[in-house]
DNA sequence: TACTGATTAGACTGGACTGTCCAGTTTGAT
DNA sequence: ATCAAACTGGACAGTCCAGTCTAATCAGTA
């Protein structure tokens, strides 16, 4: 027993996860059956419950992977840098990156799953909005104060301002998504489009410049 | 036969659509149980059939008389009048009186069961859309095209500028409220404060006068 | 090869749910 | 008072599902 988990372990929880993640997006907590994520998955039912102890534990697992594995590839763990880029591009850039990243089918409906079992799975509302829209506001925040410290911003509340910019650059797209589904998704010329006007819009309020107001 | 409907059908009628409302936005169309229904109308279960043929009949019934109803008590289909108010005002008028219709339990609760069931109902879905954000923009839309008609607004894209404001309203108290649960629901004079700092950020863009730029 | 723990297929329990049925009762209009 | 429509309460068929159980099989290690 050198292994410390033994190989066939890990590839049937992975092979679960990864029918369950599908199973559950698709029909929600309730709409899903056990039955099917082991169809899905391959294995035999018993196997999973010999994974998972329940289907609430299943569910759960589900979704703190989804979660976690999403924050990770936003990379908003990492510092930024913003040497030698002025605010304009490096908040365009974020904006840019933050809606690639996030309005995808999968998040999409991770998100719309978890809103609609608010009320059976109130952590998960908190951790989705903790590693979603809070870490991007964290995220804009110190960047915004990095810039206010060099001038080029002007605000006396930098986390008050990072909320906004947030919202105006996700609030739209995730909204739409949310009630009109995944084919309501931008474009990513769409998407880029929108990330530099509502740039421009939040630098028209707190950009220290009084340069041309965005032609919108 | 005088009476068109009958008295007793129109109590019946309105009593299992109340509790029908109850059950559904507490419970999700899946989790909720027409008998659950039945007793919380005080009705048999056999008058709750008799007068929707289905479970999933009378889900739809309750989710766009909801929707209608919440779309009337805002006025949106009401002509704004604009004469002796300015842009200021009336927009944060306008923040404001949508902030406290739209941020109420009834309505968050609504919002999020209809999330949870666009891939099982989208029609629902796009009606909660049209008659929700959608009709917030065409009205936003007006009063600019109105504004910048009479120069007190600058802009090229009358609706997508009111596309960019409403998501600045909305989207913050909206998506808090969609993770966060009915607790997340900001108070009034917060929605007043929130109303007049995102009306302050779009001025900054959208306005002629080149005045003092917000001070959040 | 022999052993041990993981896995399998499928039957099974217990409970919940939708939708139907029916025999009898209440209600309101005439 | 009369009558038809609306309603009741509970039983019922059929289905589905979470979770358990069992006996047999498989895979990796020593």
């Amino acid at each position: 027993m050198s292994n410390g988990a033994g190989t066939r372990i890990k590839r049937s929880r992975k092979k679960i996860l990864a029918a369950a993640e599908e199973v559950f997006l698709l029909h929600g907590f309730l709409g899903a059956s056990m039955d099917a994520v082991a169809d899905a998955a391959g294995v035999s039912k018993q196997t999973v419950y010999s994974h998972y102890k329940s289907k609430e534990a299943l569910f759960l697992q589900v979704v703190e992977q989804m979660t976690g594995s999403a924050a990770h590839a936003i990379g908003e763990d990492l510092e930024d840098d913003f040497e030698g880029v002025t605010a304009e591009d490096f908040l365009i850039r974020a904006a840019i990156d933050q809606l690639l990243v996030v309005m995808t089918p999968r998040l999409m409906r991770l998100r719309r799953m978890v809103i609609g079992e608010v009320e059976r799975f109130p952590d998960l509302g908190r951790l989705l909005h903790e590693n979603g829209p809070q870490r991007s506001i964290n995220r804009l925040a110190k960047a915004i104060t990095h810039y206010v410290d060099v001038g080029e911003l002007r605000c006396a509340d930098p986390t008050s301002a990072a909320r906004h910019l947030n919202w105006l650059v996700m609030g739209g797209p995730t909204n739409s998504a949310m009630m009109l589904g995944d084919v309501s998704i931008p474009s990513r010329p769409e998407l880029e489009v929108h990330a530099q006007e509502s740039i421009g819009i939040f630098l028209a309020a707190f950009g220290d410049a009084r340069g041309p107001k965005p032609d919108i």
